[in-house]
This record gives structure tokens, sequence and C-alpha cells, in this order.
DNA sequence: ACCTACCTGGCC
DNA sequence: GGCCAGGTAGGT
């Protein structure tokens, strides 16, 4: 499901929530989804949130006594927000029971998502964290820049590395490329310096957009309170396989690229220049 | 740069 | 039954 909006959209629905909220007791339903889940269980007990953030995908719950809740939800995942009184959600994987009677729901069909606990000074040296790229909406033009000429390869597989900038995934990659004018399959060296500046400007935009309808709700993300976003509803190519481009009314093309199913407009996404 | 595995559910 | 799915890690 969450890609950089969904999660910036969840993100902004927690905070409020959470800060100076406390955590009393986790019941971990699925322990394969917790790197050490009774040492979560046991140092997680009463501490108290001091700050929510996101980087990429990621999600970051800072705790007292210097601890971080690193939160993935993968493709299936998501976070809800429930009163012990209401009833169970159908894929609850994770409970973090709070204050208030309140449930932080860790909900997940597919068990894929990751939850792991974390020394907050020491989030740098993660393994999984220490090779993520900047932030994709934070990113400056100047490093956005800088990164692309490290790089080799084609479009899509360069946004979809989180080496490269840390957020993009399937929806948002096709729609930047769409947005930009440019090929999925071009190769970053092939670009000259207004498509890479357009390719940057149209990156930022799809993000945003995204983040303003909350989110993308294909098949299964829904914010905190259970709310679909509207990001579906104005996609321009992700998902319209063999349908006609909204802007120019020509059928759209389909292919397999690093195994993800990849959308262009052959006509409104330029192959060479 | 490419696979494949990890899981479950929905759809044909 | 087979194929597909918003992601990442770990292998060659």
């Amino acid at each position: 499901m969450p890609e950089l909006p969904e999660v910036e959209t969840t993100l902004k629905a927690l905070r409020p929530l959470l800060l100076a909220n406390r955590f009393l007791k986790v019941e971990i339903l699925r322990p394969d989804m917790v790197t050490d889940p009774a040492k979560v269980r046991r140092l997680i007990k009463g501490l108290r949130v001091i700050e929510v953030k996101r980087h990429g995908k990621y999600l970051f719950i800072n705790l007292e006594k210097k601890l971080t809740l690193i939160l993935h939800l993968r493709m299936s995942g998501r976070l809800a927000i429930r009163r012990v009184s209401e009833p169970e959600l159908r894929h609850e994987r994770i409970r973090f029971h709070l204050e208030k009677g309140l449930i932080l729901v860790f909900n997940d069909p597919r068990t894929l998502g990751r939850i792991s606990l974390y020394p907050t000074d020491s989030l740098c040296k993660h393994p999984s964290l220490k090779k993520l790229g900047p932030d994709a909406i934070s990113v400056s033009e100047k490093d956005f820049l800088k990164r692309l000429s490290n790089r080799k390869g084609i479009l899509k597989a360069v946004l979809l590395n989180q080496s490269f900038v840390a957020g993009i995934g399937n929806i948002y990659t096709d729609e930047a490329c769409f947005k930009s004018g440019l090929d999925p399959r071009r190769k970053i060296g092939g670009l000259s310096i207004s498509e890479r500046r357009r390719f940057y400007r149209a990156i930022i935009a799809t993000l945003r957009k995204g983040i303003r309808n909350m989110g993308t709700s294909i098949s299964d993300f829904l914010g905190l309170h259970g709310k679909p976003g509207k990001n579906q509803n104005s996609l321009w190519v992700y998902g319209r396989k063999g349908k006609l481009c909204r802007r120019c009314k020509t059928t759209l093309k389909s292919t397999r690229i690093q195994q993800r199913t990849t959308v262009w407009c052959p006509k409104c996404q330029r192959k060479e220049p």
C-alpha cells in the first residue's frame, strides 16, 4: 500500500494522538513482524511519546529512555486507532495499548510489515536506515541533480531505489515519469539538464499532490481513522494499462521493469530528446 | 543488474 | 487453480 504520501497522511493523523500519550503494553500477535518481540514488549511499557517522525516510507516514534520505535508498513500494512471497546479490525497483527482506552493497531493482511525498537541516538547506524537517501519530498534540487549525476540505469529503477531518494514506490514512480514527460525506460545518462530539472519538479509535484489528496487508496490504504484517500481518482497512468491517456487519448502501454508493472503513455512520454 | 522469497487476499 | 498486488532483503 503505502508510499511517502500515504505514510505522511498517516503521520499527520498519528502525531497529535500520540504526543504526550504513553504506551501501557504491547500485544504481538505475529512475532515474525517484530525484531526481538520480547524486548519490545518489556522495554516499551510505560514509555511516553516524545516525537513522531517520518523518513521515506518509515515512521519513527521517539520515546522516553532514548528509544525509537521504527515502523514500516511494506505492502499492505496500515495503522489504525481504536478504543478498547470497539470491534477488532480484520488483520490486527500488533496492538499498542495507550492511555485513555486507546489502541494503536498495526493492521496488515500480508504480514510483511516490520517493527523494531532502536536507540534514538544510533538510528543512523541501523542497517536498513543507513542505506536510505534523503527524503524524496525534502531533497533540494541541487542535491537531487548531484545524486542523479552519480547514477546510471533507467529512470524507473533509480526512482524505486530507496538509496537514491527515499519514499517513492511503484505508483508515484509511474505518475512522476508521466508528469515529467519522460519514458520510464530512459537512461539517466541520456537526460539533458532541462529534462533533469523537469524530472525533479515532477517528482515533488506528484508527491505533494498525493499528500494533498490524503494518499492513493487502490485496494487497502486507509488513513488512521479509516478514511480512504482520493488520489486514486486522479492518477494519470498507474493502474490504467490499455486505457486511453487522459491527456492525449493514446492507448497507454505497459511492461514490467524490475518485476514491477509499469504503465506509460507512448505519446506524452518521450523516448529520446 | 537481476532474481526470489516473504505472506495473504482478491479477482479471473 | 493461477495470477496479481502499494516493498524490502538477501542471494547470485
